[in-house]
DNA sequence: TAATATTTTTAGATTTGTCTAATTTTTATT
DNA sequence: AATAAAAATTAGACAAATCTAAAAATATTA
């Protein structure tokens, strides 16, 4: 019942694109893992063997319920160990995220659950991400991309979708975290770029890019 | 300057082996790790390469300064997460060997220090054993073999040599944590076993193995 | 739809860490 | 000191995870 680091990460990966696309295939995941398509051909199979991943030769896939239940494990495991760095030791929200990588493959289910215990059963990351409890539940939040997000109205950022340390230098260059609140006060048609209000701070522009990315929740 | 969880492995077990016998030999060192001589003779040509090791083709081996100092980083990471396991998440003390095991190869040094500011900055973990600084400074203390001790003396347990679940199931059956008072009442020559007072309990006979693995701390 | 481009897979090589079996070196014993 | 025994090493193989280069399948487009 036991998976490779090299096989979690790449179901993590799998499940992560197929939310966004409902099938994913080879190129695609190849360039989400920095490798190469013969190496992800390689690992479908034995995916498939496993019984974890619906995938027939040169067709699009997708995990089946096993593989969802193996790639939730994953994440649930990644998001306690990045809150545990951020509310235990101290680390950045933006800097958790490697070493995360390496702790979520620590196999021991007993050290998953006392973690979570130890933790206080959160329901988020630090990054706004919801946390998968043990059964694969996930809490869900009512919140929206500030793309598509209506003007003038205040809504408080609730998770990230985009966590590379890229982004995470951008956003806390415009002051945004978990819990800042934002106002969209114009929408560029040129270029979908977004005029916003960050907590008390003088108004800023942010690109599409950008705007699609951060998520924020209305009460209500 | 990183290691492969093999390499830190070996390293670790290099390290423990050489304090009590100066030297190490290949099928000493392959009985401790569980794995063929052979497999060892390869692991120590890569050890000799990164200048860890003072190795001669057919000689016994032992680690050099920087080897050491290696070994030191690993038995601190090992010791540090035992210590959080078992004071943080309420893991028993004799199960947390495995999962240790595994935490210790993850690699972030930051992760380790600010684990180590955690935890208090311990200076023994939970089987007693000193956990190194980050200079691979360790504490000393007076500690003894109960098969050495002193009849009529009381002494409180200190730390345990032989670590095994066996040992430590054993240990729990008699009623012996860290931090339990001791007396030695008589020894019998015929097996060198032990008659002796745990805290307030009746009496009980150890063997001369168990007693040669407990160590006793004396005030004075 | 035929030619071209893209995507995916296969075949075969590489690296790390392991193994077995055979060989070499060292140590012990008569 | 010669021989036997033990210890250590080499040679060659294997599994996992990766790669490159070539081939096959699918998709695009002219």
């Amino acid at each position: 019942m036991g998976f490779t680091a090299s096989e979690e990460n790449y179901i993590k990966c799998i499940y992560h694109l197929q939310r966004e696309t409902g099938l994913v295939n080879t190129n695609s995941l190849a360039a989400e893992m920095n490798t190469r398509p013969a190496s992800v051909t390689d690992m479908l199979k034995k995916l498939k063997a496993k019984k974890l991943l619906q995938y027939e030769k040169y067709k699009a896939f997708k995990l089946n319920e096993h593989g969802k239940k193996a790639a939730l494990d994953v994440v649930r495991k990644h998001r306690l160990w990045e809150y545990f760095l951020v509310e235990k030791l101290k680390f950045d929200w933006d800097k958790v995220h490697n070493i995360a990588e390496e702790l979520e493959h620590v196999s021991s289910e007993e050290l998953v659950q006392r973690l979570d215990n130890f933790l206080g059963n959160p329901a988020f990351d630090p990054h706004g991400d919801p946390i998968p409890d043990k059964h694969g539940k996930i809490a869900l939040v009512n919140q929206q991309s500030l793309s598509d997000t209506p003007l003038k109205k205040t809504g408080v950022v609730s998770s990230v979708g985009n966590q590379t340390v890229q982004m995470l230098e951008m956003l806390k260059h415009y002051h945004i975290a978990l819990g800042t609140s934002i106002t969209v006060l114009k929408k560029f048609e040129f270029d979908g770029s977004l005029e916003i209000k960050v907590m008390k701070n003088s108004n800023c522009i942010i690109s599409e890019q950008v705007a699609k990315n951060v998520f924020v929740y209305y009460d209500q």
